[in-house]
RNA sequence: GGGGAGAUACCAAAGUGGCCAACUGGGGCAGACUGUAAAUCUGCUGCUUUACAGCUUCGUAGGUUCGAAUCCUGCUCUCCCCA
């Protein structure tokens, strides 16, 4: 029997840990998270998740296995996955992924290419030189570098301009020359599964799990985390916006409505990029008997 | 009962004779995105499948004008103050 990677993904907030759990207790196997911050072991409110409990009925791995000051990236997920998937495959056929961050779902259905892991000061070197100059300053020398780049790149995403100059500033080559613009092939299959609502439902529902968290004590774990608001990690909806708020830029109830709203718009945004993938099967939140027996048969 | 203010697109709000299908913000929709990705960015949001095109809009019914969301009159409604 072939191996096979089963990825059960889809917005945030629809349900998907719960599910997840029927479905490797089902397979009789272990789970792998793909969500970028619940690695983080300080974020256990704002970030839902698996319970204590939860975690007890499955194994997962890539829950809280990371300090908030610790660097990290999809490229590393690739390769940390890889690895256990490597040992994991030695003890089961069917491994579950379950998660809904989009890049790094992505790192395993298509793979990144090899790219040298970020220096930090030369990324605060180009930050610097962005907001001095601005953008437009530092796209213009990325037209003389990259040119092929910059062809097919949104140069209006500060992200990306900063992104090519600092790889090239790190290696001397352009970033062009380190895209193969290829999914790399995998020795196990993979199964993407969809799950998805009715919008408004899905909405309602994240609204209402904002609440939750907030009841659990959100606020007090962002101020917690106010000391390391600079971080990647705390560039997170539940805890930038009461940044802001302990910055008295707003008041609290616009902390948690804009809480909320990030929360719907990066549920949107996952199920924009989600669209990329043809051979995702989806299913609606109320078919999960359908869905289970859907990966029954896999 | 008397006096005053106002009615603009899903919401808020600007516009006070032509540059207005109507600023802006909110909310929403759609999308891009190969190492910071719960990030970052883009477009749309009266109708017409597309539009440098056409059509119907700014409480309502008329009027003035070459031309009205903008001026005038009636009506309806809302709010505030005095009784």
């Amino acid at each position: 029997m072939s191996k096979q990677l089963i990825i059960l993904t889809g917005p945030t907030g629809i349900g998907k840990t719960d599910l997840s759990l029927d479905l490797a207790q089902m397979l009789g196997t272990e789970i792998i998270s793909c969500d970028s911050r619940q690695m983080y072991h300080q974020l256990k409110i704002g970030t839902a998740p698996p319970s204590h409990e939860q975690l007890q009925r499955v194994k997962h791995h890539f829950i809280g296995n990371l300090n908030v000051t610790d660097y990290y990236s999809a490229g590393r997920f690739e390769l940390e996955v890889l690895d256990l998937l490597n040992s994991l495959f030695e003890k089961y056929t069917k491994v579950l992924m379950t998660g809904g961050s989009t890049m790094y779902v992505d790192a395993l259905v298509n793979g990144i290419d090899d790219l040298p892991s970020a220096d930090l000061a030369i990324r605060q070197q180009v930050k610097s030189e962005m907001e001095e100059k601005g953008v437009a300053a530092m796209v213009d020398r990325l037209r003389i570098i990259d040119p092929e780049y910059c062809e097919t790149a949104d140069l209006s995403n500060p992200r990306r301009v900063a992104k090519a100059m600092e790889i090239f500033l790190m290696t001397g080559r352009k970033y062009s020359s380190f895209r193969t613009a290829t999914a790399k092939q995998r020795d196990f299959e993979i199964h993407l599964i969809g799950l998805n609502m009715n919008r408004d439902e899905l909405y309602n529902r994240i609204d209402h799990r904002v609440d939750l968290m907030l009841e659990a004590g959100l606020e007090n774990e962002a101020r917690q985390m106010y000391p390391y608001r600079e971080l990647n990690a705390l560039n997170t909806v539940g805890y930038k916006e009461f940044f802001d708020y302990f910055d008295g830029q707003y008041d609290r109830d616009e902390a948690v409505r804009l809480i909320k709203r990030n929360s719907r718009r990066y549920a949107k945004r996952q199920l924009s990029w989600f669209g990329r993938y043809p051979q995702m099967v989806w299913f609606d939140k109320s078919e999960t008997d359908k869905l289970k027996n859907y990966v029954a048969q896999l």
